[in-house]
DNA sequence: AGCATGGCTTACCAAATGGTAAGTTGTCAA
DNA sequence: TTGACAACTTACCATTTGGTAAGCCATGCT
């Protein structure tokens, strides 16, 4: 079966967003699976390419969200503001992933060197664009990029935060702090496409 | 000199800030300075207590800020957003040692189970106390924390941001970026207290 | 039947890692 | 002068790490 490159992908995306990509070893990966250490060496060839899989399937994944969540029909503002709150939503179930990028977004730099191709770029490059066109004043495009970095940077924060909330208050507490944190959302776009420098 | 510990221990931050904990080794953190490796050993016992005291050094330094932000003649109301400024500038100032609390804010749960004292509890502690004094209605505790968090989350996640958007815009743009971000905390602040439930 | 190929395992391995043990050297007090 | 102690160093070491080499075995094509 081929879902067995699936299962060790998703067993690699927790380990990874649990311990980080140094913290993670490729046996600690393979224990809970029915395969050795070497299985997985012999699908992805290197524990830094098996990373970078992982790291290219949660960007596929948030550009599927984004796709998904694309109404041409609306002006760029209202498609700007669905691709946002689906983002988030999106962000928030998926909460390991989420994790895990952030912590890319630390190491992000060092591992740059090492690794070839920035993996998250095109969701990157995919969401400036949306700014971009939404934005009233036709941003240019790094400012574009800041704004989509500050943004996503707000999401994953809140969404990452959310393990300890809950275990402070329960799911119920944190629902009712992630419907609130929507709406900050929405004001937070609102606010950051008027401003006139970016 | 009594000197070479705070020099492995600066070593040690940005070792730890840039790597985090599993990525660096006591090899690396030794190579800058004119010590062995064993020498660490020898001051500090293990790499867990080095790293447990390079957080706590942390820890004392917002403490510190905290302290010295504290005009006690003002509201509890005026108090907090002093506070919040001053640490929000001391982040942006200490970089490395934001990167640092972020990585940890990340590890927290799992290393949280080998490491037996939480050196930045202490923090945490003072900041919420400051928030439960300030807010109208007397916040929970608990809620009182969570506000903490939030707002520390913010300001975190910004200066580590920095250096990136300081890479794609230079200086002077990312300082106009932190003055308008200063003004955003306030009002953040303002509307957090406001919120009925938390 | 023969044989290639994909999916996997067992056997290894060199390098790096955190840590221990046992000095060595300098300083300072009795 | 002796002895204790702090601040290191050199020697080691067991373990873990990512990775290589080579083989086993089922499937399926020729």
């Amino acid at each position: 079966m081929t879902d067995t490159r699936e299962r060790m992908m998703e067993t690699a995306t927790t380990a990874f967003a649990e311990r980080g990509f140094h913290g993670t070893s490729l046996a600690a990966i393979a224990a809970p699976l029915p395969f050795t250490k070497q299985a997985l060496l012999h699908h992805f060839g290197s524990k830094e390419k098996l990373y970078g899989e992982v790291l290219r399937r949660i960007s596929d994944g948030l550009m599927a969200v984004l796709e998904g969540a694309d109404d041409q029909t609306e002006a760029p503002r209202i498609q700007l503001e669905h691709i946002l709150l689906a983002l988030y939503r999106h962000s928030a179930a998926q909460r390991t992933e989420t994790r895990l990028l952030m912590r890319e977004l630390l190491d992000n730099q060092r591992r740059a060197e090492t690794a070839k191709t920035w993996y998250l770029k095109p969701f990157l490059e995919a969401i400036t664009d949306r700014v971009q066109a939404a934005s009233a004043n036709k941003l240019e495009r790094e400012t574009a990029l800041v704004v989509a970095y500050q943004l996503l940077g707000a999401m994953t924060y809140f969404v990452v935060s959310t393990p300890t909330l809950t275990a402070m208050f329960g799911e119920a507490m944190v629902d009712e702090l992630g419907a609130r944190f929507e709406a900050q959302l929405r004001k937070l776009l609102t606010a950051r496409l008027e401003l006139p420098g970016g």
